[in-house]
DNA sequence: TATGAATGAGAATTCATTCAT
DNA sequence: AATGAATGAATTCTCATTCAT
């Protein structure tokens, strides 16, 4: 039982790393079951299809981005500290951002696809919802804040810095740095 | 020759609206032949290899985003402007942002798409810098902003709404704001 | 022991039914298992190759056909009778004759599947025989009857009826009535 | 053009002859192309699918059945004689009737094959039906002969002789007698 | 007896590309 | 410039069978 577990996570690694590399584009079975030390067509018993094994990279994927949400009291904190994260795991796992962004574009093919990626994402969504909300009524920012637009906006830096993880960390802090201005000294 | 250019040109927006509508994934020679009415080893006198014609592909793209920066007095309302003008283009051609996003992801792997774009990017780059540092020197902004850190932000963002429609627009004018704030009253 | 029995039952059963269906071209071991409610692995403790599957299939089948010859005085009789069983046969279980033409049609490439049906096939050529001979004897049939051709000739027309329930009855009654005219009035 | 005819011909005749021998059960395209001479991608050049090309093997054997009807006076003889030529063709073209049996078959699957065969039928069905209306018209048989149902028996017997070139002759011999009784001399 | 894992051979089909015409 | 024929390598997927448990 552990064994078929074993072998199903290292299909799945494999697949995963082929598409970091080569995208979905060249993306092919043979190679992978090789890569697990296996024949192709026992790939077949693990995965029925090549679907089948492309939504376990997926599920793969988005397991790796469980809420680290964090409680700190003041949401701008909460903010910066939760880009500063995502800016690091750019950074330390590029291959994670890669393959998603691989997946977001596939998902407009793919309808299974995207409903998963939507699904993930609206977890997201709705939790930096909460931040812009709790900031606003606490005053750290101006009731005039559109949360909504704040949050999309978020959203799309974060997908705008994927592929470019030497420059993630300093694109994050400037957004803050807009959100809530540093005011050094005094 | 002016049919040959006819013949390449129709061949161009097939496989264009083909990676739009596909991907690369799904992107074969066969169809984009029979969409331009000829048979399908007759697209090869046109175009060497598939890699010829993809190499075509991304500079008719590309050539649509020839800088359209205006050289108003204000900074501020030209970056606005500029950010306007891309959402809008978004919107009503989103087709040409889903296939740069496309190319965008291909160039990891291939060399070639990957120097074309960069050097695309890099064009726009230096636009965006010469706002922001005009902006500095003329007091709009302030002399702490780090306008390296902005440029790529606003990049960065731009990126993010690519397959987002949608969003495109409210997503710019809350960056914008963020630099800007909009002081509407007093 | 039994129950190994009954297995074997089911696993021919599903078979036999598979076949009526789908013929011998897309007939696949995995979904008779899997109709017998066992893993198709399992299937190989019962029947060590699909070819001895079949060998069952073909048994189960020719076990049907034991005569059922009655012993009547007439052998006119006898014939009609014969041959109206085998009609109602042909509409009640159409499925058994239409494995049995897959069967017929594949003994020319099986040599023990051709072995069998033709063993089985001899018998039934004897008790046609036998029906034939007495007639001629007791000259219900003039002594001109070619009895090995009319033999031939009622088994060509069973085969000739095996796909076609619907027509049965009426050929089967037109043949007798050629052999034995009715002569109903004076 | 002739030779792409010809191809064709040749991919037809090796299916034909293919299925002859072994069937459907084990028809394959590689073995076809190989005796064709041509590479077996090259096949679906000819023929898309494997559909296709049984498609067309279906139509050339019912090219070989154009009705061969002759006009005599005599229904009987007329009947005699095409009865005749059939078994004369069951002897010497025995792959004919068997890759038709096999057709007939696979009839019951695949609906447009059964659409082809019924419409090849029907044509024979209408001919004989104008033998047997006009022997009774002419008195050659009793007006109490049920026509539909000889026009059946004689259709289930060819079938049924079929895959017995040996018994052909002497069973539509035996039929015909049946149905005009010889009256030697007297 | 029963299973699930594994295999290897092989299935139809597709595709970019080349070549002779 | 244009075609259709041809190729060969590759693709996903299937299947009967075996083996260790």
């Amino acid at each position: 039982m552990t064994e078929r577990h074993d072998r199903r996570q290292a299909l799945v690694h494999a697949a995963f790393s082929a598409i970091a590399e080569s995208g979905f584009e060249g993306f092919r079975l043979r190679p992978i079951a090789a890569a697990a030390g296996i024949d192709h067509s026992t790939l077949h018993h693990y995965f029925r299809t090549k679907a089948d094994l492309i939504a376990a990279v997926l599920e793969h994927v988005t397991s790796q981005f469980e809420a680290t949400m964090h409680t700190d009291l003041d949401p701008a904190t909460r903010l910066r500290q939760h880009l500063r994260e995502i800016a690091t795991a750019v950074t330390q796992r590029p291959e994670l951002f890669i393959v998603l962004d691989e997946l977001d574009l596939r998902a407009r093919r793919d309808g299974s696809t995207g409903a998963d990626i939507e699904r993930d994402e609206q977890g997201w969504r709705d939790a930096l919802t909460a931040i812009f909300t709790e900031g606003v009524a606490r005053h750290v920012w101006s009731t005039d804040l559109d949360v909504a637009a704040s949050v999309e906006l978020v959203i799309a830096t974060v997908k705008g810095i994927r592929l470019r993880p030497d420059r993630a960390e300093s694109v994050v802090n400037q957004l803050c740095d807009l959100f809530s201005p540093e005011r050094p000294h005094a």
